[in-house]
DNA sequence: ATAGGGTTAG
């Protein structure tokens, strides 16, 4: 009989799924398959490695007589893993009624397919059974556990469990950042970052990537200097996956030439990911023309474009106007057989409609092959509104009442459609439709960062320990700027208000008083840099404008879709956004 | 001996 170092080194030269079978068929026929541990193992190589398959597992599994804990496992972990984890979960029911004893590892892979399938309730089951089994002290699966908590959407529950452990490893706090990061509570990751240095951990490179991408969300530069400066001291920046964080960070930070000079002097390879994030990068900052060098480059670098190079390079012609050069991209990425998505389509119509190509914008939508989404008749819907289409605007309302979209967004674009016909009856129409349907209002938010702390403002909000300092500023600047000639766009409102209350909501937007605030709070010539959760609306972008040279400021402002950068009343988008 | 935390996207 073979030692068991000579049967590792046949698991280790296994890689093909004929020789798993292969070895299947040698087990059967000497007789060793009942009770041979090495079974175990080959059904786990089976289940869990690349070259496995997991329908010639369950082959396996059926063939043992009484399966032990860890072959039920090893299934259960390769189900986790697989395109379809739900069926991990009916594997683990299974085998909670089988007579096998379930242990911490089958608690860990069960609760690995929840995060992956979202299954939130079987999440909480979980964490009940795993209490009962008395696995309450295991650090790693509590770890898995909080994860799955913060990948479903429940952060508090994440939380819980990570304030109640008893003992926490690095982890435990890597999965609460990132968690945190991802789960759109950004501010919180920070603080929680800087709460683990505080107690004498070192962050690694997992915990960076979750903190920097909070940063990145954010616009949150001090931090993310600070983080950036960790990071080389601790050489973490050997990892690619690092420096495309670090990239990424000041990137969306507004600060698109020190990414630039990460990138050019990074010492590591380069990803797919480095130049996907480098090419959205100036996509952002409306770079075209160097989004699309790059696109270039990349190719003579070795690294093939994928699916998310082209959108960035298509987004990139979109931002910077470059409309024939993105439609023969388009046209090219299908010559290519590349594989579109919904996002690829989204981004041509909008870059068609925006140049007031609408017909063929129109086109593309009746060619595509997937069902068009809200995004997308919603971007054709806004081409419309500014190039005057009526009969498209009300065909794409259309489309958006069937879908049951109960975005504002769109009522306020169809009504502004009406409105610059003089349309009144048909406005008043889509309003008294907005009050029937209940149309909820996605609020807008706007970040700035003042001293390495991050303020954040909701439209009309008051709750600001600086609030009178802020509306007061507000009245100063509607002051100033009336003399350069401007006068409030009140019909983007649509509220059944007085003419003085919707230029009151438009004077109120996050946005402005995040600049607002950054006028008080910084000196004479500091540039304002503010981000915001929503596109930036025309009025917005017309005060700013005036403010720059009014104040003789820079400010920047990151809205959904890109950067504008406004100096001596011009922004950097050229009104084209 | 077998487990947990991870960057880009209209």
């Amino acid at each position: 009989m073979a030692s068991q170092c000579q049967l590792d080194s046949v698991l280790q030269k296994c890689t093909s799924l004929i020789c798993m079978k292969l070895l299947q068929a040698h087990l059967i026929t000497t007789g060793k398959f009942q009770c041979h541990p090495f079974r175990s193992k080959l059904l786990e190589l089976c289940a869990i490695s690349p070259a496995g398959d997991l329908s010639f597992a369950f082959q396996i599994f059926r063939r043992i007589q009484t399966p032990s804990t860890n072959d039920w496992n090893a299934v259960l972990r390769g189900l986790a893993q697989s395109p379809k984890p739900t069926q991990a979960l009916s594997w683990y029911r299974a085998m909670s009624r089988s007579p096998q004893k379930v242990d911490a590892l089958t608690c860990s892979f069960a609760l690995k397919g929840c995060a992956r399938a979202l299954a939130f309730f079987e999440a909480t089951q979980i964490h009940s059974q795993l209490l009962r089994f008395g696995f309450e002290a295991d650090i790693l699966l509590l770890t898995t556990l909080l994860d799955v908590y913060a990948k479903t959407g429940d952060l508090d529950a994440a939380h819980k469990v990570f304030d109640n452990m008893h003992k926490r490893d690095i982890a435990s706090w890597n999965a609460m950042i990132s968690g945190l990061a991802q789960g759109s509570r950004p501010n919180e990751a920070i603080a929680l970052f800087n709460r683990m240095k505080e107690e004498g951990w070192r962050p690694n490179e997992v915990t960076v990537l979750g903190a920097l991408s909070a940063c990145s969300q954010l616009g949150a530069l001090k931090h993310g200097q600070i983080i950036h400066a960790y990071v080389v001291d601790e050489k973490l920046d050997t990892e690619v996956i690092v420096c495309n964080a670090v990239i990424d960070m000041y990137a969306k930070c507004g600060f698109v030439d020190k990414a630039y000079s990460v990138f050019i002097s990074m010492s590591c390879k380069k990803s797919l990911v480095t130049w996907n994030t480098m090419i959205m990068a100036l996509a952002m900052n409306g770079d075209g023309k160097k989004a699309l060098e790059l696109l270039d480059q990349m190719v003579v670098d070795g690294v093939d474009p994928d699916a998310v190079s082209y959108l960035s390079a298509l987004c990139a012609c979109n931002h910077a106007g470059l409309v024939e050069e993105g439609f023969r991209l388009f046209d090219m990425m299908k010559g290519r057989g590349m594989k579109l998505t919904v996002k690829h389509y989204g981004s041509v119509v909008d870059l068609l409609g925006r140049a007031g190509r609408i017909k063929e914008a129109c086109d593309i939508i009746n060619s595509m092959p997937m069902l068009p989404d809200v995004v997308l008749w919603q971007s054709l819907l806004g081409a419309c509104k500014t190039h005057g289409n009526v009969e498209m605007a009300e065909m794409a309302s259309r489309k958006l009442v069937e879908m049951g979209s109960n975005n504002c967004g769109y009522f306020v674009l169809l009504s502004n459609v009406y409105a610059a016909q003089q349309r009144w009856h048909d406005v008043g129409r889509v309003r008294e439709a907005m009050k029937i349907k209940d149309v909820r209002k996605v609020p807008g938010f706007s970040y700035t960062e003042i001293d390495g702390k991050i303020h954040k403002f909701v439209n009309g909000d008051q709750s600001h320990p600086s609030s009178k300092d802020i509306y007061a500023k507000l009245d100063e600047i509607k002051f100033r700027i009336k003399s350069y000639g401007y006068a409030a766009e009140t019909n983007l409102v649509l509220h059944d208000i007085g003419e003085e209350d919707k230029e009151n909501a438009l004077n109120y937007h996050s946005e402005k008083l995040a600049v607002a605030y950054g006028l008080i709070k910084t000196g004479d010539g500091t540039p304002i840099q503010v981000i915001k959760n929503l596109r930036i609306c025309v009025d917005c972008h017309l005060v700013i404008k005036i403010i720059s040279i009014v104040y003789k400021r820079e400010i920047i402002v990151r809205d959904r879709a890109r950067f504008h950068r406004f100096k001596e009343g011009v922004c950097s988008c050229r009104d084209y956004w």
